[in-house]
This record gives C-alpha cells, structure tokens and sequence, in this order.
DNA sequence: ATTTTTATTTAGATTTGCCTAAATTTAGTT
DNA sequence: AACTAAATTTAGGCAAATCTAAATAAAAAT
C-alpha cells in the first residue's frame, strides 16, 4: 500500500506530464523530468507497472492506472497542502517552498494531512493557484484560461502559474506579479505574441509569450 | 555535511544511550534500539568512524565525536520542534507524535526549522518536557529529579518524562498524569517501592517504582 | 586457568535505485 | 524501401543498508 518515495516521485512525474494530454508519457521525458537516465527509468517503470500502478508497453510510454492516480494526487496534496503551510502560516515566499514541499509530501501519516488541512482552513489551492485533491483523491479541472488567450482591451485577474519553476516565480516577484494582480491587456505584438499590460492599474509593461502562456487568469 | 536518515538514526540512538552516562554505547544496545541485527550495527558505526561522527574502537563500543555530537543535536532539536508542531498547533495527544516526528526531522532545510521555531514561540520544552536544543547545538540539561527521590509529604508538579514511549504515555494519559499534574506524596511502601500519591488534590492513588522513576519532577 | 557463554565482527548475499555501454526497436529521411 | 537517427531497453555493475551464518574476541563461570 505505501509506496518509496522514488516511486512516489516517479508517480507525481507521470501525473504531471500526462494530466493536460491524458497521452501516454514517453521513458525520456520522464527521465527528463527526473533528472535521471533513461534506463533508471525503464527499470523503475517495470516495478510500477508489476505492482500494477502503471500500464506500460515495451517502448509505448506509462500511463498511470486508477490506483497510480490515486498514489499519485495523495502526494500531490500532501504537498501542496505543506506549500500551503510554509507560505500562509511560516511566511515563505511562493518561490522557496518547491524543494521543502518535496520532502515533507513523502511523510507517510494520513491523519497528519487531514489536521494539517483542517489547521490550514481547508484551503482549495496551492500558493500557485494549482488546485488540491480531496482526501479522496478528487481535483478540481481547472477551467481557467492562460492569458495568452485575453483579447487587447479585457481585463483579468491572476489566479495561477502553469510553470511553478523558482526561476519564473523570481521573474513575476520582480514584475510585481502575483496571484490576485488584475491586469488589462493593452496590445498583443502579432510579431512574437508578446503582451503590453497594465498591471494593477499602474503603468504599461510587456511580457513575453512564454510568460502569458503560463498564467492562469479570469475575466474580470 | 549532510548526512543519510539511516545515519541520522544511528547518531541520535547513540546520543540517547549515552546522555545520562557518558559512556561509549555497545554495538547490541544499538541494534536493540534500533531494531536492527548487530552486524548491521557494526557496519554502520564503521562507516560514521570513517565520517568523523563516533569514535570506535573494536570491541569498545561507540561514543559521538564532537561533530558527531552536533549532528545528533540537529535532528532532536528538528524532532522536538516536530512534535511541538504537532501538539500545540494539530492537536494531537503527546502519545501520538512521535512517528511523525521521525520523519519529519530528517527534513532538511534549516531554514524551515527556524521558522518553525518562531512560528512556535521559540518553545524551550517539547511536549515531553524534553529541552530543545538550540540552533547551535547548545542544550539546557536537565535538573529536575525524578519522582522516586522525593519523600512523603513532598509536594511537586510534573515537568517531564523520561521514557516516552506510547505505552507509558497512553498509561499517564488514563491515570490522568500529565506535565504540569500537582502532586503530593503520602506514602512510599517499602516492599517495592511503590507510591501512594494524591493528584491535583484528588483521590490517592497507588504507582509503581517503574513509574516514579520515570517522571521528572519540580518540588514545589 | 580453563571452559563456557555472550558479544562482536567478518564473510558473503540480497534489495533498491541508480549508472554506463551495448543492443535493439521505432521513427524519420532520403 | 532502405537507411539513418533517435528513443528505448538490456546487460552488467555499483553503493547503501540491510540480512544470515560463521568466526573470533571478551566476559563470566566453574
């Protein structure tokens, strides 16, 4: 029933890289992923897909089983509900708590979740603005759109990072960008999809695609 | 500089068979406390000697070098802030944290242990009643007696207990005995030691030797 | 001072998770 | 369709932490 925390890893990485395609993941981008060699990863994958938490074919990916997604978003919301903790109650910052949050979600003590969420006020989302499984392993879809798909003139506000890398995170701390900023799309550059905004109604600023393809924001 | 959780492991078992008397602890004292085979025992201390972490000597035993010391230091202090965590803000019985607290100190992120620290108003006492050491590895010893050098007539109050294991704890917790319980001795049979003893100015009520020598107690 | 018992160490395996290098399969390209 | 390139798997090994069984040292008992 419990799993290593190598196992629990692997499970997240699955989870993560097939959640928005629901494709089967392929032994390199999860080796990618995991900062690991390919053949780490077919090995791992054999002893996943016998204690059947994943189905593989030689050469045709994973992808996770009912019991593999069900591992797979506990840790989730272990973690993001220590994430949670570290921000809301120990007042870090939303880009130093990844690494800290990998620890903590492979303590194994279901009871311990369940008084951290009730401490915590059943919270919905993570400082990222990603939603947390239900104890049951139920998860909110997220229906926000990214911000690049805003038309020049409407207005939003920020309600979740798709990349939660520390080195994003540090961009948006330096833009003045985080969950909650209501920004207004002024102009879209057709030459690189870049954006002029104006961010809490202040001045104009721009940003790149890649940063409006990894916002989630909502109409406002 | 970091070290494994096995290592961690070793190097507090050994701090706390050997606190109270300062002598080097035996391989088999290890392995019983660390529920482990002697031979394991051996192989480990070999490899924390090759470390610098213990002094050992075949045959002889083991005792903690000065960074040994240290280190073992650093995981009691992250495991008591644990348990403190895990009482005063979760709730949980002093009889139910001390798993978790094993697994939580092997987190590292020194940093997260300072906030905890705070978060928790710099406590000077797990919910044990064991000091936690500080950052820099300074610990307060303990000079409260314990309940069987007391005589009848004294008055005290309970401020620790030396063995926590959860049989004990779950023992205190129906006798109603816990750190801060007034108590007076009326009397000390002879035969075994036993105590007559009168709680928060209740009912007298009759404990083992095996018991008094485990509560710490303030005169009072 | 032997002998016996107990404690400890050594020797040799096992499991987990990883690695490199070589072999094989699949996908892409001419 | 044959060939090349990329992805994946296999084979063989390694380090950590454990184990059992055998050997050795220390302690206790006669």
């Amino acid at each position: 029933m419990a799993h290593t925390q190598s196992e629990e890893n692997y499970l997240k990485a699955i989870y993560s890289l097939s959640v928005d395609t629901d494709a089967p993941v392929s032994t390199n981008a999860l080796a990618e992923r995991l900062q690991t060699q390919a053949s780490s990863v077919t090995d791992m994958v054999k002893k996943l897909a016998d204690k059947k938490l994943v189905a593989y074919q030689k050469y045709q990916g994973v992808q996770l089983t009912k019991n593999g997604l069900q591992s797979a978003l506990k840790v989730i919301r272990k973690h993001r509900l220590w994430e949670t903790f570290l921000v809301e109650k120990l007042h870090f910052g939303w880009d130093e708590v990844h690494d800290m949050a990998e620890q903590l979600e492979h303590v194994q003590a279901p009871e311990l979740t369940e008084r951290l969420n009730s401490f915590l006020d059943f919270p919905e989302h993570d400082p990222h603005g990603d939603p947390i499984p239900d104890a049951n392993g139920h998860i909110e879809p997220r229906k926000a759109p990214t911000l690049d798909h805003l038309k020049p003139g409407e207005t939003a506000v920020v309600v979740g990072v798709h990349d939660s890398s520390t080195d994003f995170l540090k961009y948006l701390n330096a833009e003045s960008i985080g969950l909650g900023t209501h920004l207004e799309v002024l102009e879209i550059i057709s030459f690189d999809r870049s954006m002029r905004l104006r961010l809490d109604g202040g001045q104009g600023q721009t940003v790149s695609a890649a940063v409006t393809k990894n916002l989630f924001v909502k109409r406002v």
